[in-house]
DNA sequence: TCTTACTTGAGACTCAGTCTCAGTTCGGCG
DNA sequence: CGCCGAACTGAGACTGAGTCTCAAGTAAGA
């Protein structure tokens, strides 16, 4: 029994691979509490992995660098899909900041907990943040691509890119808007900013005075 | 002859000082040589040190990290100082195109040349890029103090923020765009879309297809 | 059950970054 | 001019990230 199901459409995962994704999210889950606890710098490879109860040598297998451990992510791929659900006729700006919304409240508690210390290592460790926006969901390539097949132009068309510039400095707004209130939800505050986006850029006309 | 002149309104450095800054430009000049010739991993500290002829200590007591010796820079109090030139009235946006172009123009070719580098390094190594966008005049806490007392607002008002981020934004779709294209110019890419922005973000109101 | 391929732990190694200490050099003052 | 204190430098030890190699263990499949 357990036998692995090879002629079933899914290929089931079989022992090694089970094992192998339980290792990677206990290292996640020990990594995070403890960046938590004591902070991302005080928390070494070492501590993680003797935590997690593997050797250093497989922490660093399974990620590549620290930082990559707060990347693992099933939420991402859910802002993505959410954003294809959308219905045809959508402006761009609404169907973002909606499907935001949507992934983010279609989360079961301990997943969003878990999304929320992952968003606030990225407001409050600088390499962190920098990582994060490199590879997430909103770094101005993935919007690119995401943005450039929901309107059907090529992803590297210019206004399909600016755009996507745009998205991605709407996220830096959020961050910036949380840090300087942290009672702030982010997911809401990053939406918000779309919205606010949506009917035009504040202050684009706004003039110098003196 | 050649005493610090004490008295006198502007505080001439002294042979002390003048040393520092001297060391300081002979760090970054050789370093940036290296990160070209050899790549930025490929560059130890050592190498930087040895090339400029001072210990590995001397290096990190100018430089906290190898990626801060990117960030040494005359050029940007000069988009600081540009910006505060704009005449009362210019709309934001353009405020800030006109202000970039003209800074980067009033350089003379050394440099541009060492601008042009820094530049392409933040472009090309992600962990320079990270450090750049951090502590450069186009973070978006830089652009939202800048922007706060251009329009006579606190630096946290919402408004200001999100502009600011748009701002930055901007800049990472320049970048996205010169990474596409190299043959672009960066600072007048950046201006460009800086002014596309000023008649609304483009795609803004596009609806999704299908 | 036996072979093969993947996975792991141990440990050596390089390099970034921090720290301490001792020696040197500059600046200022008598 | 000569001396003292402060600033600067180089040497070297130390921690921790990240890479690599090798030997031992374990799942997969026949």
């Amino acid at each position: 029994m357990n036998r692995r199901v090879k002629m079933s459409g899914v290929t089931d995962p079989g022992l090694r691979a089970r094992k192998k994704a339980r290792t990677r999210a206990e290292l996640q889950r020990h990594a995070l509490r403890l960046f938590r606890d004591r902070g991302f710098a005080a928390t070494t490879a070492d501590d993680i992995a003797a935590a997690a109860d593997v050797s250093r040598s497989t922490f660093f297998r399974y990620f590549p660098t620290k930082e990559d451990v707060v990347l693992l992510d099933d939420v991402d791929p859910l802002y993505d899909a959410a954003f294809r659900a959308q219905p045809a006729g959508t402006p761009l700006l609404r169907a973002l900041a909606r499907s935001m919304r949507t992934a983010f409240a279609s989360l079961d508690d301990e997943k969003r907990a878990l999304e929320e210390v992952r968003m606030d290592l990225a407001r409050t460790v600088p390499e962190i943040g920098a990582v994060l926006r490199e590879r997430n969901t909103f770094g101005v390539d993935a919007v690119a691509a995401l943005v450039g097949e929901a309107v059907g132009r090529p992803a590297d068309d210019d206004d399909v890119v600016v755009f996507a510039g745009v998205v991605s400095g709407a996220r830096l707004a959020a961050q910036a808007l949380v840090r300087r209130d942290p009672d702030r939800a982010y997911i809401e505050t990053f939406a918000d900013v779309l919205e606010v986006l949506a009917d035009g850029v504040p202050l684009a006309d706004a003039p110098i005075v003196t």
